[in-house]
RNA sequence: GCGGGCGUAGCUCAGUUGGUUAGAGCGCCAGAUUGUGGAUCUGGAUGUCGUGGGUUCGAUUCCCAUCGCUCGCCCCA
């Protein structure tokens, strides 16, 4: 703790990174608004029940990547590592599923304690979008639109692949779950020393391992798709329909497994290649049960997330700092004038930079660097005729105004 | 949590086969221009050579540890 250094894997937003983050969040926020989805801010901690009853046992998030501490009244408190819990929580807490359905988008920082790389901190952004109370696959379609909806607007869709996969009902996945196991165990001396520990504590996810080994003995095992009841099997082909109609275009990936315990029904990702490690652009999926298993009314749900620092490495955009208008005093006399002027000016509505110090030559560069729209200068000169020099900084061009005008005739950069 | 690479000015990087005053470009500051920015020219300031320890007459250079970044594994957004 010797240097000031901040903490591992977090970083600070500074105004060119956080006009970056705030044109993604804009955007996701006012396509979200278009689809009915209201933004939401729940606590950045919870208790960590919260978490550990959601997000299941046997994720690595709850295993070993929660920030968690006694707070000074003996309560166990967790910073949350995604928004999902939070939200549920706050419909239970709050009586929300009177008014079913429910449409929300968040922003907000995340807390995990993961090895930070490119695309991956332990303290980091995410939007998301929760809909709560629809049970039809109607739900899972728009949802979907409106994260590739998201994405085409920030210009990154064309380089994303969005992945698809069910994870089937309840009865589903306990009929597939006993013959995976039964087909595993078969091959347990040939399974990775990972593969082994989940294939007792959540074997759906050998699916998704990435050794080689694993890959092969997987590529045999019993599918899914064999083993969903017909209700799920209609679930699945009517969000795909959806999708098609609406010209979405997927790829159905039976390996895609959530690591989230809560998820049912239809699993997703959005992916990229240009990202090294970290392909995953926006993930989610229904998690119908997920309310339940936290003490409330049953209650579908469906949403996803998206990291935005992952978004703002693939995206172009950015949003353009104001641009203001400069007011350049000239002397210790003009200066109370300029600083009268500023704050009048600002009341009305402009933005305006009040130099702190320098002389003229200096302020003009600074308004430069500023790309400030035009200069107002008060020197001597002006004052004693009540008027002020407006330069145009792109033309250089300069027209005397009398100081009750100004505003009027500044209007079109207000 | 595991393995590889890296760490020199605000930024991007050069350099030192261990030896006296560590460099460039960009940026920054000042001047040419005491009432005029962007271009140009001139000058200037920068650094505990990531940190701590060791070897050595001497370490920015070699060794160890540590912190941070990075890539892969893992996990995920």
């Amino acid at each position: 703790m010797a240097s000031l250094q901040p903490v591992r894997g977090t970083h600070d937003l500074l105004p060119d990174e956080g006009r970056k983050h705030r044109h993604i969040a804009d955007t996701a926020r006012g396509l979200a608004a278009r689809y009915g989805y209201e933004e939401v801010a729940t606590p950045i901690f919870e208790f960590t029940e919260v978490f550990k009853r959601t997000l299941g046992d046997t994720s690595d998030v709850v295993t070993k990547e929660m920030y968690t501490f006694e707070d000074r009244s003996g309560d166990l408190i967790t910073l949350r590592p995604e928004g999902t819990a939070g939200i549920a929580r706050a419909v239970i807490s709050g009586g929300l599923g009177q008014n079913l359905p429910l449409k929300f988008f968040y922003y907000g920082p995340m807390f995990r304690h993961e090895r930070p790389q490119k695309g991956r901190l332990r303290q980091f952004h995410q939007i998301g979008v929760e809909l709560l109370g629809v049970a039809a696959p109607l739900g899972d379609i728009e949802v979907i639109a409106l994260g590739a909806h998201i994405l085409d607007s920030l210009g990154i869709l064309g380089r994303c692949k969005l992945e698809l996969n069910t994870l089937g009902d309840v009865e589903s996945r306990v009929a597939y779950r006993d013959v995976l196991v039964k087909y595993l165990s078969g091959h347990v001396d040939s399974l990775s020393e990972d593969s082994r520990e989940r294939l007792n504590r959540n074997p759906l996810r050998v699916l998704d391992s990435k050794d080689e080994g694993d890959k092969r003995i997987v590529a045999d095992a019993p599918a899914f798709g064999d083993y969903l009841t017909e209700a799920a099997r209609d679930f699945f082909a009517r969000v795909t329909d959806g999708l098609d109609a609406l010209g979405i275009r997927y790829e159905l990936n039976p390996r895609l497994v959530r690591g989230l315990d809560y998820y049912c029904h239809t699993a997703f990702e959005f992916t990229t290649d240009a990202l090294g490690a970290q392909g995953t652009v926006l993930a989610g999926g229904r998690y119908d049960g997920l309310i339940e298993t936290m003490g409330g009314p049953a209650t579908a749900g469906v949403g996803w997330a998206a990291g935005v620092e992952r978004l703002a490495m693939l995206a172009e955009g950015t949003q353009a700092p104001v641009r203001p208008i400069a007011v350049i005093p000239i002397g210790g006399a003009a200066e109370a004038a300029a600083l009268k002027l500023t704050f009048d000016l600002r009341q009305a509505g402009f933005s305006i930079d009040l130099g702190f110090s320098g002389n003229l030559s200096r302020r003009m560069k600074r308004a430069n660097k500023l790309d400030a729209v035009c200069a107002i200068i008060l020197g001597e000169d002006e004052i004693a005729k009540g008027v002020a020099t407006i330069r145009d900084m792109a033309s250089g061009e300069q027209t005397t105004v009398p100081l009750g005008e100004i505003a009027a005739h500044l209007a079109r950069h207000r």
